[in-house]
DNA sequence: GATGAATGAGCTTTCATTCAT
DNA sequence: TATGAATGAAAGCTCATTCAT
């Protein structure tokens, strides 16, 4: 996440304002047809532009992922950082709840990140994006960590990684409609589970 | 009216040996390149053989997702009543780690599985083999609520779903390395989950 | 995600005129091999660009036929309220010649036509499309049925319906060199027949 | 049209018949499917035998089509024949309606029909199939001339050309829902043109 | 003779990416 | 720097025809 620093009012801000654009449009886009089925065209048009503007910003399609997903993670620590911060109690249980809910409403960043994951492609992720996407998870991992040990829980880190594994576990169940079949209500499992597990 | 002349290529081969071919091949793309990117050239080529000869057998790329899908489930139900036949206490227990262990050693079926979740295209899946899917799924859900039941465990079926979407996103963290990241070992914390969640 | 690295091949040309040589091209496979043995390919290749520079113009085959037609009714359209306009007498007889003259004397665009017959596809054109062509048809009905009614016929809509088929039949028998079988000329047929018809 | 003179009842006849069943299947899928939808693969099944089977006994698609032709071209003389010979007044006109008639029922017939002329592809007809189809219109022409000629009309030959031109064009105009667009008739239509063709 | 698996070029269409303007 | 026409490979799938069995 670079930090821009607008200068006066003239032209960095019209740059800045085209990439956020074209980023909303991925964003739309990706949500609408899903991550296949984006095509580079159809994101420069709902952005207003043209493929060359979008590949003068980004170096290509996977570019264009990875910028999403670290703004997602970014915005995910956020939610995380605000809600453990205002909980007045069960601040280990607020913040899975959090990472729970964020990507229970976001369906297309969970499998963004999924997705990403797989691996774009026989090449797999550029090493660098590959640090970028592992350094916010961690970030994200040690605020749970962090609030589930100021509950006084004991084993938080584990604590940590069971919740998070439970929330991606049920979302994609959820996410693909096994849990309907299962006749089961992801927000109650989860529940049901944080009641169990951070006794 | 076009005009082929066929030049002999690769040899008949018995029925039953091609199909196998064709599948294993299949397996090996969808785990290599994933569901969208497995061509149905390469496919052919990785099988010794041609399209035509792949589309003589399968209507589709879909029916071959369909068949390796089905076999693997069909499979894991056959494990999962072996063990939970041959267990001699906490056949629950050994039932959600028959699942658990069945995915984590073919990290390509589980991945085949949540392809599901792009959606091979815009409406999903046929209906008869969505179908198909689910009511293989159901069983497994079932056999193993069954055996929580029988355990004199109360609510086994919300105790299976939980149990299963635990080892689920656990399975999704390991694959995708994230369990790796955050220091732990999915074996572990699957057994730390069923210690909790079966008292 | 597949990469392609374009090599510079044919230069790219002034839009009109790109537009224009693909539907010359059309227009030349279509004649030469009919609607169904004509290929985007070879369109392509004939118009000297690749398919997808076709396919940025037109969404299809389809709409090349389309425009290919409606461009054919809408000439023979001026073509009709010339003649009939400046007829000094038998309006009725010039349109139904002109009609003729304009098929006898553009075998492509009769044939183009008659494609329809086949139906290029289960289902045909599609509703848009039919209704445009089926406009541009009652059109041309409409003014040879104006041009008969001022020549002071009865019935001219009946002998506007009977001038088109016989039109129409002859020119199928004659470009089907049916004709010359049968040691008949197409022009003295339709001459002899205006004669007898428009009494 | 070979003579088939069946050798007592054991070998000779079931090849026959064979035969006659391909040629049935390829009519009914011609119908159902068009022309260009009709599949070899498609046809020998409706067959009830294998493409190898249908190879044994025509050189290809083209020959397939070839003998459905003649044999329409056949039927058709057949009718006409009766017909004339067992009409009691109006011979010429019962002709002509006879031709016109035998096409509105069979529209895959005339389709046909126009089809090979336009060509299966760049070579066209073979030589020796285009003698025998034109022989075939030849005879059915001189027929239905030499019916107008004992009417004692004046010009059969130009009469004949002209009548079965006439129900051409309304064919092709009815087949193509042209007539229906013209809020035509095509069976009316041809009966008032025959008043005033054959006075 | 019959079989039907196999061929492989063909089809229409899409798309990430480039680069002359 | 922006444009967007052009590229051309790749996709899923079909099909007339052959030929080993």
């Amino acid at each position: 996440m670079t930090e821009q620093t607008p200068v006066s009012g003239t032209q960095a801000l019209p740059e800045d304002r085209r990439r956020r654009e074209i980023l909303a449009a991925a964003r739309r886009v990706f949500e609408e047809r899903g991550l296949d089925g984006a095509s580079m065209r159809l994101i420069a048009r709902q952005a207003g532009c043209t493929t060359g503007a979008v590949y003068s910003r980004f170096t290509g399609k996977e570019e264009l992922y990875a910028e999403i997903l670290t703004a997602s993670l970014s915005r995910l620590q956020q939610e995380l950082d605000r809600a453990v911060r205002t909980a007045d109690g069960g601040r280990g249980r607020v913040g899975l709840h959090c990472f729970f809910r964020y990507y229970l409403e976001r369906p297309t960043e969970l499998a963004l990140g999924l997705y990403l994951y797989q691996g774009p492609g026989p090449g797999g992720l550029t090493p660098t994006l590959d640090r970028q996407l592992n350094a916010a998870l961690l970030e994200i991992y040690r605020t749970i960590t962090q609030a589930l040990a100021d509950d006084g829980l004991d084993r938080p880190r584990s604590r940590a990684t069971a919740g998070m594994a439970h929330a991606v576990g049920l979302l994609v169940l959820h996410q693909t409609r096994r849990l309907k079949l299962l006749n089961a209500d992801a927000d109650r499992q989860m529940d049901a589970y944080l009641d169990m597990a951070l006794r």
